[in-house]
DNA sequence: AGAAGGACCAGTGGTCCGTA
DNA sequence: AGAAGGACCAGTGGTCCGTA
């Protein structure tokens, strides 16, 4: 609420240093970045230093190659936010400073990978072993460096997630639409109910059984709003059956 | 603290009124009792009367038949605990103010009962539903008139029932064994760990597959001793097979 | 405005320890 | 003493809302 300059500037350049004295080792260290993985070589593990709010400057959208976006100067503190995501098509890789949606799952992918590296230190431990990724393994990446990684945006997107493991065809698909409509990305997120709505409407139902029938997903908890939404759509599906059967359907069920 | 018998007698006599605006209605209404099941047709439900500790007289074996014990005298306050459970034989109920051990392990089939009630309800509502004996069930089952049924109760004696869901004849055996010794509760709840470990020897010694894979075991949580056993165990045992292999075993593991 | 994530909160698993 | 269970506590799942 302060608009003075000279206060924001004295609230910037606090170092979070992290605790190290923790019980867990660090483990892999991170892994590959995005970019290792997609052959980029850029951008990742930003924590770009303090370009101070007041004296912002970079709003162009440099076009890749430079890398004037994420170099340190060195000092290395006030670690940054990571920049939003865009849709972006499959195989898109995101330009400017914005993040893709194939690097959205690939999050996803790295918690799985954490998890089971926590599963395995809990078993050789003879400790009680997660089956699911909890807030332990959201501890155990931001301890292997994955800062990136954190709960509530990964809970924000796990039935998009969910979409592009059951029906990849789907997603692929909703996704280019989304781009060629120019639509941000809540707008894509919200939209990627309804086909899952309609997943389980064809199984029967049940989103949690989805969930654990398929590998990748299974570790992760269905969102609420996921649930609700199929259980009221379950309910308005068998209160139309009924009314169609009180005017003759077959599938009569009692009045 | 108090020793003075009216400061005593002052904190009796208050009456633990559950509190009956709750979201979920009571249900089946605590089913059939014990002595219903193995036809005693006496004592359970029991939250005796207000007998002062002051002048607490009937210290007696009395041998079942009279209902002094359980009457409630029309006032009906100050509930009280179960009686102790003291190590019975199979079939046989005891007597006296003591409870047996079918009667512990019928509790556990009790709670079963009241999760799939739990289970049943959530699936209509379209919540995520319990697979574990949760809080939400003691819960329920206090709700539904079960209040000798608690948490640290059931945990304590978790790996009791187990034994007893995967090998009964050795169960049984133990119970024979420790009744004849005279031994009490807490010894023959010690004595239910080895052979479970045993067990889990055999099997690989994963004690939660071990308890994943039985239907009526399954849906309690793996007692932390239990498992620290199990891992002492193998870890023993894994040690001696090194060693052993050292002066000349076929299973050699590398040094 | 749209979006990322620190931080909070109600209710959990786990069991200790004051009680009878 | 042996045992039952109220009640506490650290860490969870869930997500809001102050922040950028």
């Amino acid at each position: 609420d302060t608009t003075n300059p000279l206060d924001a500037l004295s609230q910037e350049g606090l170092p979070e240093e992290p605790m190290q004295q923790e019980k867990e080792a660090a483990g892999s260290g991170g892994g590959g970045t995005w970019e290792m993985v997609v052959g980029g070589g850029r951008k990742k593990q930003r924590r770009r230093k303090g370009q101070k709010k007041v004296v912002e400057v970079d709003n162009d959208d440099e076009l890749d190659g430079g890398d004037d976006d994420d170099d340190d100067g060195g000092g290395g503190y006030e670690r940054q936010r990571e920049h939003p995501f865009i849709v972006t098509e499959p195989g898109e890789v995101a330009r400017g400073k914005k993040n893709g949606l194939d690097y959205l799952f690939h999050l996803y992918e790295q918690c799985r990978d954490f998890l089971i590296q926590v599963q395995n230190i809990a078993k050789d431990r003879g400790e009680k072993c997660p089956t699911k990724v909890t807030n332990q393994v959201f501890r155990f990446a931001k301890k292997a460096g994955a800062s990136y990684i954190n709960k509530p945006k990964m809970r924000h997107y796990v039935h998009c997630y969910a979409l592009h493991c059951l029906d990849q065809d789907a997603s692929d698909a909703l996704r280019r639409a989304f781009k060629e409509r120019g639509e941000n990305v809540g707008a894509w997120r919200q939209a990627c109910y309804k086909p899952l709505v309609s997943i389980a409407a064809r199984q029967g139902w049940d989103i949690d059984a989805i969930f654990n029938a398929h590998p990748r997903l299974a570790i992760w908890y269905v969102p609420t709003k996921l649930r609700q939404l199929c259980h009221a759509e379950r309910n308005a599906a068998t209160a139309a059956a009924a009314s169609s059967s009180v005017s003759g359907g077959p599938d009569h069920m009692g009045f």
